[in-house]
DNA sequence: CTGATGACTATAG
DNA sequence: CCTATAGCCATCA
């Protein structure tokens, strides 16, 4: 039995995630490190890109518009995916400057995270 | 149980 | 800015 509520708690945080990145709008981005955080999960970043990583194809989850804390995609530059991702954040005007998204305009940043992502330094 | 892995991140040089 | 390193943590062999 515990074994199965292990697995219904890795359902959950699994949900947890990809319910986050649904919030997510439309011509922002957010870091791995962010929606774990938001998802309630502590250091899971990792956790996060394996979500998405065995996410489905067709999904209703905005994928692409997580990226890694320094504004680059995860995929290596180049790459088929990472051509994939430009190409659908793009269409969002999520434009890429050098091979990277600059955080301080396009992240997202819900209400309540003002307090806790300091954006007082990100508005240059 | 141990060690390797990876759609991560913060820090140091 | 970049590379190297060390944490981090669920999964898997």
């Amino acid at each position: 039995m515990s074994k199965l509520l292990e697995k219904d708690e890795r359902e959950a945080r699994t949900r947890r995630i990809l319910d986050v990145i649904r919030d997510v709008p439309a011509g922002c981005v957010a870091s791995y490190g962010q929606v774990a955080a938001l998802a309630g999960l502590n250091n899971g970043a990792r956790q996060v890109g394996r979500a998405l990583r065995e996410l489905p194809a067709g999904s209703d989850v905005p994928w692409y518009r997580i990226v890694t804390a320094s504004g680059r995609l995860a995929f290596a530059v180049g790459s088929a995916p990472w051509h994939h991702q430009t190409k659908k954040l793009a269409q969002e005007g999520v434009v890429l400057k050098d091979q990277r998204i600059e955080m301080q305009h396009y992240r997202w940043q819900p209400d309540l995270d003002e307090i806790l992502w300091k954006p007082s330094a990100a508005w240059d």
